[in-house]
Formats: C-alpha cells, sequence, structure tokens
RNA sequence: GCACCCAUAGCUCAGCUGGAUAGAGCGCUGCCCUCCGAAGGCAGAGGUCUCAGGUUCGAAUCCUGAUGGGUGCGCCA
C-alpha cells in the first residue's frame, strides 16, 4: 500500500472530472503532477503541485485551478481538509485513522511492504566490479561491488528482473604480465633467485600461486621458453585469482548471477560480428585521428586505423577499435560484450565503473546506442574515490610499504554490514572518507549504528512486552489511539516508504534508501525518548490493548528498517553489543 | 586545449529530476535519566546554496559564461 500514490490517483481522477465538466481544457500533460510529503508538517499531510504545474497550459490562474481542485478533493472520504496555500500549492490533511491503515499493511506484508511493480519486469543487467583478475580486490572495488549489489537489490524489490554481471578482463595484455608474475614465484619456490622488472606484479599474494604451481608441474617448467609455459600458467593464474576475487566478494555478501569470461570473446568471431553490425550501419571507416590538443604524447604520429563514428552517437571524437598492430583495442572487445547483453535481449544496462572511467562513458553509451538502434538505453554510474582514515588520520596506501588495503582487509577489520552500509551514505558520484574507528564507533554520529539501534530497539521492547506481539496479533491492534504528534510523523514517515523506495529506484540511487533508514530510525528514536516526559505514549503500557497499538506501530517501523536494510544487504540486527 | 563529475552552515554531507521559511550529523550554547536501552532526546545560534547573466508564476535544482577542485584524453584495460 502507498498511501501517496493512492492519493496521487485521486488528484488525478478528480483532474479527469475537471475536464470532463469543463473546467480544465482537454489533453493537458499530467506527468509533473506529484503528491509529496509537505516541507513542513503544519502545512498538513500531504501536497499537490497539480494547480501550479496546470496553469499554464490550461491558461488560466493556479488559485483557480486550485480552489475547484480543492472542492473535489475534499468531498472523498479520506481527505478532511483541502486549502489552497502560497503560490497555488494545495494542502491536504487526511482524515482521521488514514495514516493509521498503513500499520495493518506493514504488519501483513512484511519486510516485503513497499515492494513495487514499477520495474513491471523489465529486464535490467547491472554490471559491477569487473575487476581484473590480476590480484585482490582493493578499496575502490568494494565500493563499487557494494554500490552495484545495493542498485541491484533495489531494482529487484522496485520490480525489476534483475541480472548481477562481472565482466572478467581475461583477454588482455594484463593477464599475461600476471602469468610472468606467478612464473617468477613459481621459480622462486624452486629455490632461484628471482628480481621482478618494470612491468611486472611484485606482490606478494602471488607467492603461495608460485608453491602450489611448483607442486603441481614440479620442475618441468622451469628454464623453459615462455612459449612453453604462458598458457597454462596464464590459465592457472586466472583461475586461482578469480577464486580469490569471488572468496573476498563472498565475504562481503556479493553474489554474481553471471561472470562473463573476455577471453570467451576472442576466436568464436563474436567480436567481429558485434563490429559487423556496426560496419552494416556504416559505422566503422579507416581514418586517422587528430592528436589530441594541449599535451601532446611523446610519440605521437598520425596513423591510419580502423575507426568505429561514435560521433554519430554522441561521442566527441570517434574511437579506435584496432591497434596499428591490427589486434583488438580494449574498446572492441566491450563492443562485443555489450552487444551480448542486448542480444540477450536485456532492456537496460547498466554499468558501474570507478571515476576513473570517466571518460569511456560516452564512447560505450555511443556503442550501445548505435548496436541496439537507441532502444536499449545505458546508465553508466561511476563511483568515486575511497579515502580511508585511521583516528581521523588520512590512512596512506602504499603497495611496497605493505599497507596497500584489500576488500578483505576492510570487511576483517569491520565486517561485511558496516562495510555495506558506510560505502552507501555517500552518494556515489561523491568521494567517500571510510573512517575504521567511526565505524565501529557506537555512537548517533555512526549512522549503521543508529539505524541498526532502532531495530534492535524495536527488538528489545517486543521481547519485553507480556503480550502476545506476533504480527498476527498486532495486525488486530486498535490504531485510531496513535494520535500524538510524534506517533503520527513516525507513521507518516513509514508511509514514505515506498515512495522513497522508488525515487531511489528511478535515479538508480541507492544511497537514498541508507539516508531514509537514517531519517526513520530518527523519528522512532524522537518517539522512544519522548517517552520519558511522556509516560502516555511509552511502548508498554498498563493496558494490554493499549500496549498492542504501540507495538503494532514499532514493529512495522522495525519491518521497514529490516526491508531497507535488505535491500542493501545489510542484516538488521536485534541487539547491540 | 577538450570532455565528464563536483562546488550548499565553521567541518563532513543530504536535498525526493522546478516548488512554500534550504535540511541532517559533528562542533558550539542551554536543557532532559525515580522513566520501555541517555549507545539517546529537546531547544538555540550558525546560509548572498562559489560568482555573473538567462529561462518562468517560482531556480540550490534547468541553460550560458566565469572561477576553483577532481578524473580522463590513439597503439593500457
Amino acid at each position: 500500500m502507498n498511501l501517496f500514490a493512492e492519493i496521487k490517483t485521486l488528484v488525478l481522477t478528480s483532474l479527469e472530472a475537471m475536464v470532463a465538466e469543463g473546467s480544465l481544457p482537454d489533453g493537458l500533460d499530467m506527468r509533473n503532477v506529484a503528491v509529496e510529503p509537505p516541507r513542513d508538517a503544519a502545512h498538513g499531510d500531504m501536497a499537490t503541485n497539480a494547480a501550479m504545474v496546470l496553469a499554464k497550459a490550461a491558461k488560466s490562474k493556479p488559485r483557480d485551478i486550485a480552489d475547484v481542485l480543492a472542492a473535489k478533493l475534499a468531498d472523498d472520504p479520506r481527505v478532511a481538509e483541502a486549502t489552497v496555500a502560497g503560490p497555488g500549492f494545495l494542502n491536504l490533511r487526511l482524515a482521521e485513522g488514514q495514516w493509521q491503515r498503513i500499520v495493518p499493511a506493514v504488519l501483513s506484508a512484511g519486510t516485503d511492504f513497499g515492494r513495487s511493480d514499477m520495474g513491471a519486469g523489465i529486464k535490467v543487467n547491472v554490471e559491477y566490479v569487473s575487476a581484473n583478475p590480476t590480484g585482490p580486490l582493493h578499496v575502490g572495488h568494494t565500493r563499487g561491488a557494494v554500490f552495484g549489489d545495493a542498485l541491484a537489490g533495489l531494482l529487484d524489490f522496485a520490480g525489476y528482473d534483475v541480472m548481477r554481471e562481472y565482466y572478467i578482463n581475461d583477454g588482455g595484455a594484463q593477464v599475461d604480465v600476471l602469468a610472468r608474475s606467478v612464473y617468477l614465484r613459481y621459480l622462486e619456490a624452486h629455490g632461484h633467485k628471482v628480481e621482478f622488472p618494470e612491468g611486472t606484479y611484485p606482490g606478494d599474494y602471488l607467492v603461495p600461486l608460485g608453491e602450489t604451481l611448483k607442486a603441481q608441474f614440479g620442475d618441468s617448467l622451469v628454464d623453459r621458453p615462455e612459449s612453453e609455459w604462458l598458457l597454462q600458467v596464464r590459465e592457472f593464474a586466472t583461475d586461482a585469482m578469480l577464486d580469490l576475487i569471488k572468496d573476498d566478494l563472498g565475504a562481503l555478501g556479493v553474489t554474481m548471477d553471471k561472470w562473463f569470461s573476455e577471453k570467451s570473446l576472442y576466436g568464436t568471431g563474436r567480436i567481429e560480428g558485434a563490429l559487423q553490425s556496426l560496419e552494416d550501419k556504416g559505422l566503422i571507416y579507416q581514418g586517422t585521428l587528430e592528436p589530441p590538443k594541449g599535451k601532446l604524447p611523446e610519440d605521437w604520429e598520425a596513423r591510419e586505423q580502423t575507426l568505429f563514428r561514435s560521433t554519430d552517437h554522441g561521442d566527441d571524437v570517434d574511437r579506435p577499435v584496432k591497434k596499428s598492430d591490427g589486434a583488438w583495442t580494449y574498446f572492441a572487445p566491450d563492443i562485443a560484450y555489450h552487444y551480448d547483453k542486448i542480444e540477450r535481449g536485456f532492456d537496460q544496462l547498466i554499468d558501474v565503473f570507478g571515476a576513473d572511467h570517466g571518460g569511456y562513458v560516452k564512447r560505450m553509451k555511443a556503442a550501445v546506442s548505435a548496436l541496439s538502434d537507441g532502444k536499449v538505453p545505458l546508465d553508466v554510474k561511476l563511483c568515486q574515490l575511497v579515502k580511508l582514515y585511521k583516528n581521523g588520520e588520512p590512512f596512506k596506501m602504499s603497495k611496497r610499504a605493505g599497507t596497500f588495503i584489500t576488500l578483505r582487509d576492510v570487511v576483517d577489520e569491520v565486517g561485511p554490514d558496516v562495510t555495506r552500509f558506510i560505502m552507501l551514505t555517500r552518494k556515489n558520484d561523491a568521494p567517500l572518507d571510510f573512517d575504521f574507528d567511526k565505524a565501529m564507533e557506537q555512537s548517533k554520529e555512526n549512522p549503521v549504528f543508529y539505524v541498526q539501534y532502532a531495530h534492535a530497539r524495536v527488538a528489545s521492547v517486543l521481547g519485553k512486552a507480556e503480550i502476545a506481539c506476533d504480527d498476527a496479533a498486532l495486525s488486530g491492534a486498535d490504531l485510531s489511539k496513535l494520535t500524538h504528534p510524534a506517533e503520527l510523523a513516525l507513521l507518516a514517515k513509514i508511509a514514505e516508504w515506498p515512495r522513497a523506495m522508488e525515487t531511489a529506484a528511478r535515479t538508480n540511487e541507492p544511497h537514498r534508501i541508507a539516508f531514509f533508514l537514517y531519517d526513520l530510525a530518527a523519528e522512532f528514536h524522537a518517539l522512544w525518548n519522548r517517552g520519558n516526559d511522556e509516560p502516555g505514549i511509552r511502548f508498554i503500557q498498563e493496558d494490554a490493548e493499549e500496549t498492542r497499538t504501540r507495538l503494532a506501530l514499532v514493529r512495522a517501523c522495525q519491518l521497514v528498517i529490516a526491508a531497507g536494510l535488505g535491500i542493501l544487504g545489510v542484516t538488521p540486527l536485534n541487539e547491540m553489543r
């Protein structure tokens, strides 16, 4: 149940009635009509901008429309009062008992309350993390992983058909570098003294791989030319790295539906096929790019290359799909991969990238636009950097000094739930400060704690009550007793959940869920504490019926918190410690 | 040089795709435990929403320009 949506429907039907009787012209665009919570509670329960939005097209004054609409709305039993205010705002006060209806709706739906059919089963592919399988995931990947996973959960809750996908960059030169690095560790395992030249990965995490390789191959690969061992070492190494990545993601609670290998595109004609599709549209040509203005690469020389005419689809310059030696650029398999997603029938694509990939957004959108003839929208979400702090001091990362922080380090330190929530306390395109000490702090300053604390407090009260307080029993409560402003404020916040969730889903911004939960928790804590001064609104009362009423309210609040945390992939706590 | 992102209270940040007197946390001031968890709550002070134009009934939000910061810019993915 969505009270805001109900009243919006009422507003729309009232407007249609006005059209029918001639007080409004036909064919008005109603899409911008909104029913929202008012900024100031003194204005009433809900407000609509209908009169102001329609005034221009209807060629009348906002207040004139508002007066007629107000009269119509006030006829509905759910509306107690409709008043025109300011430039033409219509403030609605709901009839007694309207907000209260939300409680039994929550109690019967449980943590599914707020689920929406907004997505209408639209097939969405969310690609995230997609790190090279050359080493452990670091903090930046962690943010992308949490963001992508929460976004996927959000869209699922909003009624979309979601696929969570990881693109394994195992086709490029960097996996050869990995193979060589592991080979060096393998030699080391045989007692050779090795050095790690420029262009290899010296990280300790490859030491065990060298050992394992030794166990598998003995000394059969020692002193052999690269051509004899590269392929098998590469496969061994990427498999091992992938297992590591899967383990790390698992520790964070991230499970992918599909792992898509870049390598699987090679040698199968799939890259050629995707590019052929572009060529058929006349978007591939041989040409020479202008050198970039400003700082010119030292070894710049004009070369003719195979180019994709991405400028036809909104890009700034055309992009090469083949290197000068004839090999594919990294962009070519990317095109093929997105072509594959389109062919798998997704209606919408979402890519989650690090902010350092911002330069690829336009060309990727151009490719998807071209390949799908503009039918499949691609939304690219960029995640900004994460800055680590310890005791309020910036935490410098250095591979050499061994202070390189991995996803696993973070999860081991603060746990997956705290990691996930903190990562969502900023908009994706804003930099994020992650303070290890603050993350574990039990105070209001820590939003994870604050929200969990509200959930735990409800659990505590429910445990303390001496009446039956399962959801079925609670849904029989007499809710007309909920009349205190603080109670109504909490009710209104709970009622806002479906709306808040849909806004978050529409904008692909899961951080809004985290902020909503914080606000909801704040309303709850305020109500709780008001009980100190006003014993009459404490949750546990002498009278069993009074108690049941209050417990129904706070249980509904708890369920919404649990639902929101569920979307974010955070486990609600029943007890703080 | 070009593209994208960002600029909101002393600090860190929200702001529901254009709405009413711009919100929260921290910090600051003053209150509230005989009371379901004070790990909290209430109240107050604090703003030319970087600047300048424009669009309109109405702009922190949209457009143009400027300033300041971030990220990128063929043969790395």
